[in-house]
DNA sequence: CAGATATGATACACTAATGTCTCATATTTA
DNA sequence: TAAATATGAGACATTAGTGTATCATATCTG
């Protein structure tokens, strides 16, 4: 958020505003601010207050939205464990938050500093793939940017089948590590 | 693409028109009639005879880049062949295609027709995973509706990594064959 | 070549959204 | 409670994009 105003934002409006905008954006990413602020039961002079325009709201938005990933992946992580267990634990804690970090995938990340802490999950599931590797639970001729790609999308697809109705948490978070698991080997 | 004029359009114009819109359409969903006017070299007022709005123009290009798919998927597919051998000759008619329909997952589908040629497309691949599964190809307990996710999902993650330079079309194509396999397993 | 017609450029009206400002009111804080 | 301050509502100017109409020019078609 930049510093559009010498107004501090009141905790409760900024939530109300990031709540609705997260919701919107996953919707539909061509959102528009009058519609945020209505939804948020937010005044639109107070958005324009704290966020310069859409970009920065957006920016906010998916800083604090990798900041929760990330708490959330680290907070069950531990590295002595087998990669496997590190592996499960990461989808049981990713999956779920499925609905608060889509929209991300459809946003073109400018922002460096955003960029440096996208390229820092990168280097998390890589080092995890490293180690499944030296643990033999995957195949030696998969090459890591292949097996990176497949973790970040059966996420998706986990997701997206609990969305659907198609498939409990649980359930998509086992399938998900099967497929993975197996796939790879 | 509806009647909005009395005109009939010129071959090189709809495709310059096409060919613009659908690789801005990729790198921003948002695009503007007048940016995809400027980038098909075709008058602003051009558009407007036979486009309703965009809505009108992303359903035509929808329209056609399924009917390509489809067209590229059936060309190469027999129903007497074994379903593995389906399923590669299908990722390699597709995978090559993601730069055309890559769009394709960011636009909402509304038009009855789409959504129907939609639903043929994933019929299609219901009744191959279906195959397979009589092939003993995938496991009895894998669902359906997952294993059709992962095989879109993969071929989306293909093509990224043949986008991104990190693959070649044919090594992409068959990490994409082998990981389905080993992985619905 | 000659008639028919699609196109590009331009002008114009219209709309939706943005961003700024003011001021009375509500909320916080000390 | 009283002062400080964030907010909501509304007015306003500005902009970007849309959609239509006109007309001279370019391009097809017979």
């Amino acid at each position: 958020m930049s510093k559009v105003s010498r107004h501090t934002i009141r905790p409760r409006s900024l939530e109300a505003i990031l709540d609705a905008a997260i919701r919107l954006l996953n919707a539909d990413s061509g959102v528009t601010m009058t519609e945020i602020a209505k939804v948020s039961g937010v005044g639109r002079a107070t958005l324009h207050r704290h966020f310069k325009d859409k970009n920065d709201l957006i920016q906010t938005l998916s800083a604090r939205c990798m900041e929760e990933m990330n708490a959330a992946v680290l907070a069950t992580d531990s590295a002595d464990k087998p990669a496997v267990d590190r592996l499960y634990a990461m989808l049981k804690s990713a999956i779920p938050l499925g609905d608060r970090y889509a929209f991300l995938s459809f946003e073109r990340i400018e922002d460096e500093g955003l960029q440096s802490a996208y390229q820092e999950q990168l280097n998390w599931t890589t080092a995890l793939i490293e180690q499944l590797r030296t643990e033999k639970a995957i195949a030696e001729d998969i090459p890591t940017s292949w097996a990176v790609a497949q973790v970040d999308q059966v996420i998706w697809t986990a997701w997206t089948a609990v969305w659907n109705s198609e498939l409990t948490p649980i359930d998509a978070t086992n399938l998900a590590l099967r497929t993975l698991l197996k796939g790879l080997s």
